[in-house]
DNA sequence: ATCAAATCCTGAATTCGATTCAAAATACGA
DNA sequence: TCGTATTTTGAATCGAATTCAGGATTTGAT
């Protein structure tokens, strides 16, 4: 029996290097130009063998998808666990999805990728499954901080909208704003730059208007850096890099329109 | 002279008549099964020729995204033009875009697919550039709105926000919807439906949020549709389809939550 | 009307990469 | 140790995008 479980294990454990090693190609080459076959090379493995563990391309590509959708896990934790405020738990969620694509923006590039019909749709339908079940925990973490700021009066009661329709509004905002942003020349065609600055605002006006306690007044670039700086350090622990606080074009864009119509 | 106009003119209508094929496929067959060699065998034309319009099936995938653009403008037009209040002339680009998108979701997907950077990376810049001038018109329709609501103090002064910027918030929002919507399975696992009348709520709470007078009761049910029912009528002359008024899912699940905690 | 040059069209051939599958290698149990 | 079951292998297959060497057509001058 302890053969067989080794087998298993073995098993799972080529598939994770089969995993690691198309995210190190996607890393250095881009997704564009993913080989099955470069994959199985690299890893000194038969292409069949590859093709044991994933029914296409597609389905590899979902595959790690879904892996990269549970390494946040922890961090969603973390902002979803801490002991503060409901509203800054939600904030810290963006923080958190933002962090993890200054990191990894391959990681929303794939993502963006594998929603697409056309590889959503190559995939098998068991391989889709499993994705969306990754992507529950997360969601559920989310409707945890919604909940409680019902809870606690944070929120209004009466809004009309369950936990799940309450977390949709922040979630389809980061979403479209990562999309805009990974499309290259979009925003400059716009005139828009630092967009998750921007994210961030829209994101304050969004609770705002659920009526979502206490209020916070976006305008202020100064608190709105202090806030973004103090939650990254009690939450993450992380020095809050260009994450959150993208100084650099924060003076010329920003701010030079703000200067137009000052509080 | 007149004889290079019409080779010209000729052309063009050909590579006109190349992209109503290919849109025909997509809606006949999926963008999955999307062959380059049967647009060009419809068409009654050899290969080589569609090859001559477009460089790369990337390219002829952004062009046809790039049209789909430019045939919105005119529904957009009628929104912004619109003689109504600032924030109903917002909503209405939201209707506008969701007309659009009940109407031809291969639009959205196929969009969603060419932004994908594994397409936009491989079409050739010039045709990135045309695809991104198409957009202008839209983005500055709808910046228009802002600046009217600056102007005439619906929206408050000190926003801080330039009006593309402000533009932004809608727009990703209505972008991420569109993106979860349209990932199938993803909205069902985590229990979500309507997921369009959850869209207009959410807006309503961003303006809400920025301080767009007039304030709105998203909670409203009632008041949403009679609005939504208005706007199309009046600005769109549509008799409002399921577009924005999805009254099946409603009362099963909208509805039932909000009878939880009534307003 | 005729011809050479320029331009355009054609589709068989090439290329590239995903996927298959028959054979070889290996592991297992008696 | 041997026969069977399982796993691995990678050359061969397949599918679809893309190319390009002609053939066809148009143009413009004579």
């Amino acid at each position: 029996m302890s053969t067989k479980d080794r087998r298993l294990r073995e098993r799972a454990e080529r598939e994770q290097r089969f995993l690691d090693k198309a995210q190190e190609l996607i890393q250095r080459d881009g997704l564009l130009s993913l080989q099955m076959s470069r994959i199985a090379e690299e890893c000194d493995y038969a292409i069949g063998t590859l093709y044991q563990h994933f029914a296409s391309k597609e389905d590899l590509l979902v595959t790690l998808a879904t892996r990269n959708c549970l390494s946040r896990v922890d961090l969603f934790e973390r902002a979803a666990h801490w002991p503060g405020p409901t509203r800054e738990r939600m904030v810290c969620i963006a923080l958190a999805d933002l962090m993890v694509i200054r990191t990894q923006p391959e990681h929303f590039r794939l993502a963006q990728f594998v929603w697409t019909e056309v590889i959503w749709g190559a995939a098998s339908p068991e391989t889709r499954r499993r994705s969306l079940d990754a992507s529950a925990p997360l969601g559920a973490l989310v409707d945890g901080i919604v909940e409680s700021a019902l809870a606690c009066g944070d929120l209004p009661p009466g809004l009309g909208l369950s936990p799940q329709a309450m977390t949709l509004g922040p979630w389809t905002l980061c979403l479209g704003m990562h999309t805009l942003t990974h499309t290259e020349g979009l925003l400059e065609a716009h005139a828009l730059s630092d967009p998750y600055r921007l994210l961030m605002k829209h994101l304050h006006h969004l609770l705002n208007g659920y009526g979502w306690q206490p209020l916070f007044d976006p305008s202020d670039d100064d608190a709105l850096d202090a806030l973004n700086t103090r939650l990254c350090r009690d939450v993450f622990d992380t020095h809050c890099p260009d994450a959150c606080l993208p100084l650099t074009a924060r003076k010329a864009t920003v701010s030079s329109f703000s200067e137009v119509s000052p509080p």
